[in-house]
DNA sequence: TATTGTTGTAACATCAAATGTTACAACTAA
DNA sequence: TTAGTTGTAACATTTGATGTTACAACAATA
């Protein structure tokens, strides 16, 4: 079990966009090339992401760009645009405990409010997180590596 | 994505081990009864749960029993005895980021350090609960619904 | 020691999800 | 009208989750 690779590829999507936004015109294939997919996938991606409301995207033209500020889009928000939690729970419970046993009749009270607990867990981190935060770190990094092979190349 | 029942599946089986364990002989077929699954998938999880050391389980006669005080064993310890996480990651990084590209080259180190952040947040929650926790809420149900169709009987 | 009830496992089958790929219609700016 | 895009259908492949049958290994006990 692991988060699909769809919600890294979606924060790097976001990245992309906002780094090269005034240089390039942000298509698919642009992205895809960043990415490194097949650029179909990021279609799809960029897809759901509208869908969303967290982006914006040019039929024809072409082009994506980000449909709020940064710091109003988290973590969670693009996760919950890509990853579709069946009945929007991170644990799969089997389906049919006995409730002739008492066990059985009493794992569900007994767990789902834990379950919940988890996950909330989870998903608070993941709204603690904005876009914001991810630019400025990318942002930060580039400006330090581009300054260190620069001396490098002195 | 959803975390596999096996996770449930584990909490059900300890559930019942301490439930019944001074009443029944706790087997693969007595526990596939209570969680209605196959009894080969319990047995591979009794498997799997005897590895990480959670459990015994006797060859021939048969039964298994908790190997440890339910105050030290986690939820964690369960999740991670029963699931397994590539490379112990929740979350499934995208392959190959482009490196002749900037945000390719910024991605991993911007985000890693993030993912790690939510994935310790839902670990520390899962952490925080003991299979005393869960056997103690399980004693509550049970005597709570007996009283009541006690009750209700009269 | 032969029987019986178990556990451990191999070897499948099925289904769904993740990911990749080709192809093409629909669209829009130039 | 053309060229570059997006949106989407229709597949293929791989992997994981889950279910199932079958049988060898094992241990208590009759």
């Amino acid at each position: 079990m692991q988060v699909s690779s769809r919600f890294t590829i979606a924060i790097h999507i976001f990245s992309c966009i906002n780094t090269f936004k005034d240089e390039y015109k942000i298509t698919g294939d642009f992205l895809a090339s960043s990415i490194q997919v097949n650029p179909v996938i990021i279609r799809k991606l960029l897809g759901q992401l509208k869908e969303a409301g967290l982006i914006k995207v040019k039929r024809g033209s072409g082009g994506a760009s980000i449909a709020k500020e940064p710091c109003l889009i988290t973590l969670l928000d693009v996760f919950n645009s890509v990853e579709s939690l069946d009945d929007g729970k991170l644990f799969h419970f089997h389906e049919n405990p006995n409730p002739n046993c008492p066990v059985g009749r009493s794992i569900h009270p007994v767990l789902d409010g834990r379950l919940k607990q988890i996950q909330q867990a989870m998903e608070d981190e993941m709204q603690s997180i904005t876009l914001e935060d991810i630019f400025n770190d990318t942002k930060k990094f580039i400006e330090s590596t581009s300054i260190e092979s620069t001396s490098k190349n002195i």
